[in-house]
DNA sequence: CTTTTATGATACTAAATAGTATCACGTCAA
DNA sequence: TTGACGTGATACTATTTAGTATCATAAAAG
């Protein structure tokens, strides 16, 4: 059960939001992922660590292949600590939802 | 206009997350901040910078004291980004709502 | 004016972080 | 079996970050 600020913590570098975005859409190998980024793949596989750390992706193995993917809860704990912002962004969260739905449209 | 890293960087702290808190309630001075932590004043300072310059806080000058309060669109570049994981937490937004909604009460 | 108070800013230290290089190990294929 | 491939893990370096200590500045109070 990763701790809210695990989470916060994989969610704040730019490369981890990136591998994120790329899980969005299909699950990938450690080094399926390392393609997408000007770094050894052992620098990938580090932030893929801190990201299962934080309870963002979930890993399988699959013969010598260790495939990750998104873990749907895994954002739970920010969404909850958002939550105390309650009088400040609830309007904002009305919209957004809105605008999310318009977007599967 | 903070970039999104900026304002992911500022949450990735448990000190500022608890100051934006803190603000939550009322604007505070540093000192006021300062007051709740165990660390020395230019720490609490240094966290209130980058708090800033993330776009969570805005700051103004009364005399000699910096008030610090809570910016309320300062949360947006993070709802943008998570946005990105509509498909996964559309039904946790909506659940998260109602909660807010209930809390008020 | 003098003193106190709140802050701004700089220099410094210690720890955490992002990255590389390297090697060992298990799996798959010829 | 032999080797290639994907991964795990460790050691190491450079950068960033969190914190302290210290001093300068400006405003409020006497």
């Amino acid at each position: 059960m990763p701790q809210v600020q695990s989470t916060f913590r994989a969610l704040a570098d730019p490369t981890r939001r990136d591998i994120l975005v790329m899980l969005r859409d299909c699950d990938l190998t450690i080094a399926e992922v390392a393609e997408n980024f000007d770094m050894t793949r052992a620098a990938v596989k580090k932030h893929l660590t801190v990201l299962s750390d934080g309870g963002l992706i979930t890993t399988r193995t699959s013969g010598r292949e260790r495939i990750n993917a998104l873990n749907p809860q895994g954002i739970d704990p920010v969404m909850d600590w958002l939550k105390y912002f309650d009088i400040f962004w609830d309007d904002r969260l009305a919209t957004l939802k809105t605008e999310i739905e318009k977007d599967r449209k």
